[in-house]
DNA sequence: CCTTGACTTGAAGTCAACTTCAACTTTTAT
DNA sequence: ATAAAAGTTGAAGTTGACTTCAAGTCAAGG
């Protein structure tokens, strides 16, 4: 496949597979200099980076998870506790999601004063600035 | 309360109280060029976004959705938007957690070749470029 | 009163993740 | 063969969310 059907495909702009490319998270096949060519195991890899970006993951981390390299073989601990992460990220959403949903249908005159979506929000936030300082590494 | 206790009790760095006060996310009592003064139900406002950090929305969203200001009543349609957006980034990273926890487990050589991993992300994957597109707005 | 240290400000710097640019090469169509 | 379209490169620019810096101010202790 050529660049633009990759483009086509996948939604991604050609400029950011080139990035992705020269940042090491995709491969492209063929001499430099000439046009790339993409296996079509590349949408999967896409597909598999929009979908770490979705759960919060840098692309560093990303490329530490995909790493096609030489063998090295992946950290299983640091997969169980991502997985960790994002479940309690989840939790947290879910008490965001329906936080929203009440202040959507509430009609007290500011959401900061209707006490259903303060209480909501207190329960989901208790542990949303402790998380603050442990995520990201 | 002032700034070294919020930053106390928030763990976040003054820097970044003073960068969101700046950016009219929080407010502080008393005169400008002296020592601020902040409410305590600052505190609630800190972990309001950093939820809405968690849900993934910009500061610049996540201000709109305080706006302590002059009676604009916020949109509650693009609440029930987001709402659902969190909604689908929850199933989404659902589908994540459980492909990060089989990777875990799995002994296949890479995970690229374990087709349950495979799977599994596939199944996630579908809409994750989709979503790319329209998100963020 | 004076030093010390925490606080203030605006401006500039940083980082991730891209996008845009300028100059150039490769394909494709005629 | 050649013009136009589409691709290539490295470098620089952009945006969001902060952090760091330089210079000055305020407040508490001795």
């Amino acid at each position: 496949m050529d660049i633009t059907e990759v483009v086509k495909l996948s939604g991604i702009p050609a400029s950011t597979l080139r990035y992705y490319e020269k940042s090491g998270l995709i491969a492209s096949l063929g001499p430099r200099g000439v046009r790339r060519r993409f296996a079509p195991s590349v949408l999967d890899q896409l597909a598999l980076i929009a979908l770490g970006q979705l759960a919060g993951l840098s692309l560093t981390e990303i490329r530490s998870m995909l790493s096609p390299g030489g063998g090295v073989t992946i950290d299983r601990t640091l997969l169980a506790n991502k997985a960790d992460d994002i479940d309690a990220t989840i939790r947290q959403l879910k008490a965001v999601s329906r936080g929203l949903r009440h202040a959507a249908a509430c009609s007290a005159p500011s959401h900061a004063e209707c006490p259903t979506f303060q209480e909501l929000l207190r329960s989901a936030a208790s542990g949303a600035l402790a998380r603050r300082k442990t995520l990201g590494g």
